[in-house]
Order: structure tokens, then C-alpha cells, then sequence
DNA sequence: TTGTAGGCGTTATCAC
DNA sequence: GTGATAACGCCTACAA
């Protein structure tokens, strides 16, 4: 239905190759004919079809994304940013997401084959074993953000944030606090990110001479309600922590909102440490310290990765290897200083200003 | 590279038209060859080629998302919604988000052309007369979701929540526990779901007996810095509102958070209300008082339509007509207990004083 | 500079 | 039941 190459060829009285190069301004047309071959596409309304091309030259110029889901807003940044960077490179990206229902995830990059995407970008997955199986099989360049990846010697690579050295970040500030009793609330355990965290926090606490207390171990989901329902487990042991540090700001922030029913004061009864500083964080309140990831560098870079690996013909010796990108502390009210806004970044003194409170004053 | 239908037509000593019917499990061919070929065709590991198989058919099976960013959570789960219903239907999902920079849009729309989507969803995103234009160029059904339609004779519809609905919703809600002056934090005015909306909050105000105040309509952004910037202006008329409306739950977080940063207490000085019922509004503190959308409801409304306008294929008699479904009042504690305190020109003045703020430079 | 022809992977309409 | 054959829209040698 809609106008083809031919159309254009009958109406200009010249054959289908002709208008092609026309439309793909090869020097090997006359510039006349050529300026009237464009003219009369543009009048007749005609766009390309990206299929039929792809079929002859192929390459799709398009890119999966894989998430878990949507509703967290940490991702819908990341898949943003993802978007962003591909449009610019020319790259249409394809969204597939599983509601972490696994035969949805396989169904999913069954898809994104039949689709013949140039490469795959799956961020916030817990990528099995029974998954990245499927992932090999796709003969495609697959960058995976913020997983851990053995290489099979497919062509699986992986950028993320250094989950240890933020772990790490975040348990050495509270523990520069003053804090000695210091928690975890984990996420499922096959999330490679979560155990990274958790070897962070375990290795400050080393280093300041203490010893991890598995009873200091909640088991959290990486979600809110698991932050809320770990407090009671948090308080149980004696003594209670005075700190905790989360596996993620979502868990912290459900956490927070469970302490405050209960009663406790934040940061002086129970002091809080996320991760991610989704644009949330700083609207909490207490306002949540957290390891910033960097989201754009991720994102980007991830794209970056791909689009490398596709124009990287040799496939023996790449050019492209796993990155690690690093955290940075974010701090805020939930993690102490009887005075927010006083030390280091605050998101209150900001606000205060950017809210135009605080002029002369 | 990857194995075609030829391939597996060599293997099997048949000709490919008899490998493509025993894959579409046509009846019309042998059960035996058909098993063979099927088996075959699992062992050499094929997977059809979607746009090969599109170009012949004429449908890509494919629907192409348009936001303006997926930063906004609201936006996220939209899409995952979409999402997961297009999938459910054996449709694919292009997503494309144009960062609110107008020229991407047309980008992303002839994009989306090139790839010859089935069908367009656009959440979001301000249809501006420009926009509109592009889009009835596609020429396939395009359902706008919350974003108000004139019907141009093309192929466009829409599915909203009622927003006038719901801003009458919020601003009774205010009302009944005892406000009288009410002030409203607005989107961009080229937003209709904004005006709608407004409009809901005037008309409550109108059977209240109360006429709506210019001075307590301010302007904000639709994101979080756009609420906290609106507080100074909220707080200088005399009388002050005690109450607030809010175009979407970001914006009221937004305010929350300068409230509270200028000292004042919510809901005993200001009560808040918004509008979404994104995952966080409950966790802010006070719990924020909202309109929920039915998210799911228009999500899935919106890829429902889409498939029925593509299946009628008599285009002149539509069954397919634009919806409407209506939010509901969430209450929480941003707006106050039930009883409510003392609402009036005392407390609008006393709260000026609390906040420190000066009226007039 | 332009036309011709073959093919990308699939489906569909015929014959046989 | 199976095999030719012709599309779908585009690109690209190669020929003229």
C-alpha cells in the first residue's frame, strides 16, 4: 500500500535501480535526474521500507533490550538512556520485557531473533545459566549491564557498575559514622550484583576490624515490600544494628517508610545507605544517602559495546573487553549528620535553593 | 548466516514451499515428511526470519511506543504494561522516546514508518498540531493515551484516563475536609490532560460556591523541580491556600519536599494532593493523597484498540470509538485526617510566617 | 549515466 | 502431498 521505489521509477520514467541510487545519493547518477528522483519521492510521500533492505544488506540496524521490568525506575533510566544513544547511531531498539516470568524470557530472545536484531543489551536480569544459553545461541553481540558473565566463548560482554567497591563505599561511610553494628539487606541471592555488594560490605567491615554477623544478614527482594518487611528481622538481634546498608534505593526506601511506622527516628535510631540514587532518593525523608550508579555511562557504554563488537570484523582478537565502571557516595540525611546540608553533597541545602527559599538567608 | 528455509529444504530433499508449510503445520502435507522437517528444523537450529515473512504477508506484527521519556515512572509502567500486552498478542514493540525535543519526534514517527509498524501507541507526550500531522502520515492506527484527539478523518483515536473527572475528584476531596482556598500546580498549558484537569478543580471550586483564584494557579513543570520551585509563589498570596492540587504525583513530591525544607508541616499547614498514584506516593512522607490511574486499564485499552483497528478491515464503519475510564480518589495523609484541622485565613497567614518567606522582593 | 537481472527469506498460487 | 514460480521492496553487480 504504501509508495515503493517502483512507484517513483514509473512516475520518473526510469528504472527501480536508478531511483535507488537517486535516493541513496550515489555520484553515479546525474544530478538532475537525481534532484527530480528526490523531489518526486518526497511529493509522493515515500519512506523506505527498513525490511526489505535489511533482508538484502544484513543488518537490521536495530538492537534488543531485555529487562525484568519497567516499573522500577532505575530501569526505565537505564532503557532511556539505552534509547537515546541507539537513536543517535541510527539503531531502533526493540523492548522486551519478562515480568521475571523465566519461559517469558526465552520467549523473548526467541523473538529477538526472528527479528534478526544486530545485538542484544539486557540490563537488570538475572541472566541463569538457563539463560544465557539462549543468549549464545542468538550469534549475536550481547552486552549484559550489571550481571556477571562467564565467558563461554560466545559473544556475551558486560559493562556494570563495581558492585564491590560500592558495597564497600557504602559500608566504609557508615562506618566512618561511628557505626559498629552494621546490617544488610540483600536481594536474592542469584543476583550476581547483590553478592558483590554484600562482599563489599563484608570486606569494610574487615577492615575495620569486624567481623560479619550472619544474624546481620535480612533477606530482602530488591524491592520495596522487602525493605519493609525486613525490619522486624532487623531489630531482632542484641544488639540491633544502628545502621543498615541495602541492596538497592527501592529496598532502602521501603525500609525507611516501615521504620517510621514502627516508631524509629531516622538517621538517629536507624541509619539508612541505598544503592543506585534513582531520582527518588533525594524526595524520601529522610533524604537517602546511596551509591550513585552511573547510569549514562552505563547505558552508553553498553551501546558503545555493541555497536563495536558489530563493526569489529575479526572476531579473534577484539578490541572490546568487560568494563567496570565505579559508584559514588551520595550523601544525604539518611545516614546521619545531626546537621543535613552541612557536610559533602546535600540534596537539602540544593533544594533550598533551587526552591528559592533560602535568598539572603 | 543464520540457516534458512532452503537449508533445511536441502537437508530434507524437499523443495521450500513444502519446508514452510510443515513449519506453519499445514495440513497440506504429509504427517511423516512434516515430522522430519520439524525435527530438522530444530536440530539445525532455525528460526524464521520475521522480516522476511512481513514483507510478503504485509503486517509486521509490530507496534511502535512513543513517550517523551521514560525517567518518569508513571511512564514506565505504562510502557511495561503495553508491553506485556502486545507480547500476549504476538506483537512486537518498537519504543522510541523523544527527550521532549520536538524534531526527534518527527524523527522517531518516520522511524517508526520505515519499519512499518502496524500500529502506534503514544503516551506521554503533547500532541501539538505539528505532531498530529505526522502521525496521520503513517496511515495506521494510532491510539493516543491521554492526550486529547481531533478526529482529522485519520486513523487516530485515544484512551484516557477522565482527567476532568478526576481533578473535580481531588479538589472535592480538599474541599470536604474543610479547604476553602485551594491553589493548583499545572503542567506546561499545551498539555490537555493538564487543562482537563484544571478545569476538574475549577468546577469543583464553581459548586462550592467558590470562584477560582488566577493567584493560585502557578505554573509548574510536570517534574519534581517544577513543584518545588512553585512553592514560593503558593505561599504569597494573601490569603495563602491551605491546600494544594497537583498535576501529577512528581510535581506534588516535588512540593512536599520544599515544604518541607521550608518548615512547614503537611498537611496540618498544607495539605497536598496528586495525581497518577505512581509506586512511590506511598512512600513519601506524609503518604501522598492522590487520583490513581488506571494504568492497567489503559495500557492494555490501548493495544486492544490498536489490534481492532488493524482487524477491521471495513474502515468506514468503525466498532472501535475513543474510551475513557475514570481515576479514584486514593486517600492518604497528605491531605489530612478525616477530621480536619482549622482551615482559613488564619492558618493561610500563620503558615507564611512558619515558612519565613517574604511576599514581594 | 542508466538499464538489466539476480537475490535476500518467506509465503502463496498454481500446477502436477 | 509436493514442486515450480512469482511475488514482497530493496540493493548491487554487471552490462549497455
Amino acid at each position: 500500500m504504501p509508495v515503493s521505489i517502483k512507484d517513483i521509477a514509473q512516475a520518473a520514467n526510469v528504472t527501480p535501480g536508478t531511483v535507488s541510487r537517486a535516493l541513496r545519493d550515489s555520484p553515479r547518477v546525474n544530478s538532475d535526474t537525481k534532484e527530480r528522483i528526490q523531489r518526486l519521492a518526497d511529493e509522493m510521500g515515500y519512506t523506505p521500507d527498513a525490511q526489505a533492505r535489511s533482508l538484502v544488506i544484513g543488518r537490521t540496524q536495530t538492537i534488543g533490550i531485555v529487562v525484568t521490568t519497567m516499573t522500577d525506575p532505575f530501569v526505565g533510566t537505564m532503557v532511556q538512556t539505552i534509547e537515546s544513544a541507539a537513536f543517535e547511531q541510527g539503531y531502533t531498539v526493540i523492548l522486551t520485557s519478562s515480568n521475571e516470568i523465566p519461559e517469558r524470557e526465552i520467549e523473548a530472545v526467541q523473538m529477538l531473533q526472528s527479528r534478526r536484531v544486530d545485538g542484544v543489551i539486557v540490563t537488570s536480569s538475572r541472566v541463569g545459566s538457563l539463560y544465557q544459553e539462549h543468549l549464545d545461541r542468538l550469534r549475536v553481540p550481547v552486552v549484559l549491564i550489571n550481571s556477571l558473565v562467564h565467558h563461554t566463548g560466545g559473544y556475551t560482554y558486560s559493562i556494570g557498575v563495581d558492585n564491590h567497591h560500592g558495597g564497600y563505599l557504602a559500608t566504609a561511610h557508615l562506618l566512618q559514622r561511628g557505626h559498629r553494628c552494621i546490617a544488610y539487606v540483600s536481594a536474592p541471592a542469584d543476583r550476581s550484583d547483590n553478592t558483590e555488594r554484600q562482599r563489599g560490605y563484608r570486606d569494610a567491615l574487615a577492615e575495620a576490624g569486624i567481623e560479619a554477623d550472619p544474624a546481620l544478614i535480612v533477606q530482602g527482594t530488591g524491592r520495596a515490600g522487602g525493605g519493609q518487611r525486613a525490619l522486624p528481622q532487623l531489630l531482632s538481634p542484641d544488639p540491633a544494628p544502628t545502621a543498615v546498608f541495602c541492596y538497592n534505593d527501592v529496598t532502602a526506601i521501603g525500609l525507611i517508610t516501615a521504620a517510621r511506622e514502627a516508631g524509629l527516628s531516622i538517621p538517629q535510631d536507624l541509619a539508612i545507605v541505598g544503592f543506585d540514587d534513582i531520582a527518588f532518593a533525594q524526595f524520601v525523608h529522610p533524604a537517602l544517602t546511596t551509591i550513585a550508579q552511573p547510569v549514562h555511562r552505563l547505558g552508553r557504554g553498553a551501546v558503545e559495546m555493541v555497536l563495536a563488537l558489530l563493526s569489529d570484523d575479526d572476531r579473534s582478537e577484539q578490541t572490546v573487553s568487560d568494563a567496570q565502571v565505579r559508584g559514588r557516595l551520595v550523601v544525604r540525611a539518611s545516614s546521619g549528620q545531626s546537621q543535613p546540608g552541612a557536610a559533602g553533597e546535600s540534596a537539602g541545602a540544593e533544594l533550598s535553593q533551587r526552591a528559592g527559599l533560602k535568598q539572603g538567608g
